[in-house]
DNA sequence: CCATCATATAAATAGTCATTTATATGATGG
DNA sequence: CCATCATATAAATGACTATTTATATGATGG
């Protein structure tokens, strides 16, 4: 199967060389965390300057133990990073890089939405 | 709720005004549809040239009913066109920049991985 | 038209996941 | 220590989703 893929893509010929099996399952395994509206905003909150939990809640208005869940699978994820001071523990952005990723998942989106590319038939 | 968001992004103070809450839903609903392995696999089979369900099927070497059906979740999303050729029906991805942000999400995921950012506290 | 190939859909199943409610841990100030 | 605040965890629930098996549609060649 993955030898499978692997012969697919190479019989393809070209760009993807760089898309090894690792690389695409950790790809899926970080949109799959990425593909949460509260988790995307708790990201795009906390890609600045380190955030508490607390000001987390209140700058999106969902519940506490929703926030602690979701901040839970993005340290899972790696895609933030923790430190506690004194009773607070603040939570950043790991890598800023994901956010270009979002930039651009969001103008496709965009773009997809508006455009007339799929209606080719 | 929305509101919380933005007044949450904008206290927060720069890099993200480009994110307005249309823009998260989209990037989060692309995201989802990348966050499967298979899809991503065939996305990545579509990318450089218009390609066969059968084909594709052969290449990955899962069932056709599961073929079809992951085809037709990107087909509503939009990631892929499709044109039918006599008995055949050909998908191709839509938008090429979708490559680029699995490509960043491939790279995050190897460099989380092994960097040791995550390790602070 | 009929048989066959390519693709799509349907139904069933099992596992995952977001959310809520309730409770626990853990630090701090008095 | 105790009360309180900040955060985390647990359990329960409903919704969604990937996969399989079976069947249907749709085009083609004879």
């Amino acid at each position: 199967m993955l030898l499978s893929l692997k012969t697919g893509i190479k019989a393809a010929g070209a760009k993807n060389l760089a898309f090894n099996d690792d690389k695409v399952k950790g790809a899926a395994f970080l949109a799959k965390s990425l593909s949460d509206t509260n988790r995307l905003k708790i990201l795009l909150l906390v890609c600045e300057k380190p955030r508490s939990v607390s000001s987390i809640v209140e700058s999106l208005g969902i519940s506490q133990p929703l926030v602690s869940h979701h901040l839970k699978e993005l340290r899972r994820c790696l895609l933030v990073c923790v430190e506690r001071k004194g009773p607070f523990v603040y939570y950043r952005l790991s890598d800023q890089r994901i956010l270009d990723a979002l930039r651009i998942l969001g103008d496709v989106a965009s773009g997809l939405l508006t455009s007339e590319k799929h209606s080719k038939r």
